[in-house]
DNA sequence: AGATGATATTGATGAGTGTCAATGAATCGT
DNA sequence: ACGATTCATTGACACTCATCAATATCATCT
């Protein structure tokens, strides 16, 4: 009669909390959690917005003018302030005014959330294939 | 006459090529490969499909049956067929056949590609906020 | 063969969003 | 004060996609 198997799983138990610091991919995840989650990996999730990220780590400086953007990656600049403020909602990215120039840069410590969670198991046995 | 600085960007001289293992965030990335890149990103940046990756690595085995998750994420069983149909056609999941049944694990070095990504800066100076 | 159960596919729908043109708001230099 | 420049906002449009109901496919058991 087709065994019935079903493996033990418990989403509800996990953690359902505000969501503070990403419990990464080695226990259950609430929808609310996944939902935060899912949030902001959406916010990388898009080819302009990563060559953002790439063209600010890779600067001298770590933070560039957005207006360098817009000439780089060949979208109009109503385009790239939309980018760039979705990124500086999620966390990912800092503003600094400083007259007519608005400069940003990266915010490594939310960078680092999202590699924690995608990063490999951290005591679990490895599941390698 | 507002200065014009416009600091100094290669997109196009990013790696153009066929998008072999991602090049992380240091340097400019390409639209070819940031577009593969947010492929990528987009399959892990939908709540339920976090929820799956979090159960299966949360589960004994590493390895989950696709009835599982219908029961346990309260979807539908072809949203969640759909679902796994996307991990693993982007390479996150492995999808093992045992007669009826359909067994899916993650592919740890498909997602630690993604974590590379996002990891800190590898060797350029340190921009922490 | 027929029934049952697991998974995949199809079609439809509604929400979300990436993009641009046009416009507005704020700042700087003369 | 005026013109120029930088950036943000608005409105519109096309496209993607998460989700479900209905149906199809395939394997297993009697």
């Amino acid at each position: 009669m087709a065994e019935q198997h079903r493996t033990k799983l418990a989403v509800q138990s996990a953690g359902t909390g505000p969501t503070c610091c990403p419990a990464g991919l080695d226990q259950p995840m609430s929808r609310a959690a996944a939902t935060d989650l899912a949030r902001l990996f959406k916010a990388i999730a898009v080819p302009a917005r990563l060559q953002i990220l790439a063209l600010i780590r890779s600067s001298d400086t770590g933070e560039l003018c957005a207006c360098d953007f817009t000439d780089s990656l060949g979208l109009s600049q109503p385009t790239i302030s939309h980018h760039l403020k979705v990124l500086t909602d999620s966390g990912l990215l800092v503003r600094r005014q400083h007259g007519t120039w608005a400069h940003f840069s990266i915010d490594s410590r939310r960078l680092a959330e999202l590699a924690a969670v995608v990063s490999p198991a951290r005591d679990s046995a490895e599941v390698l294939g």
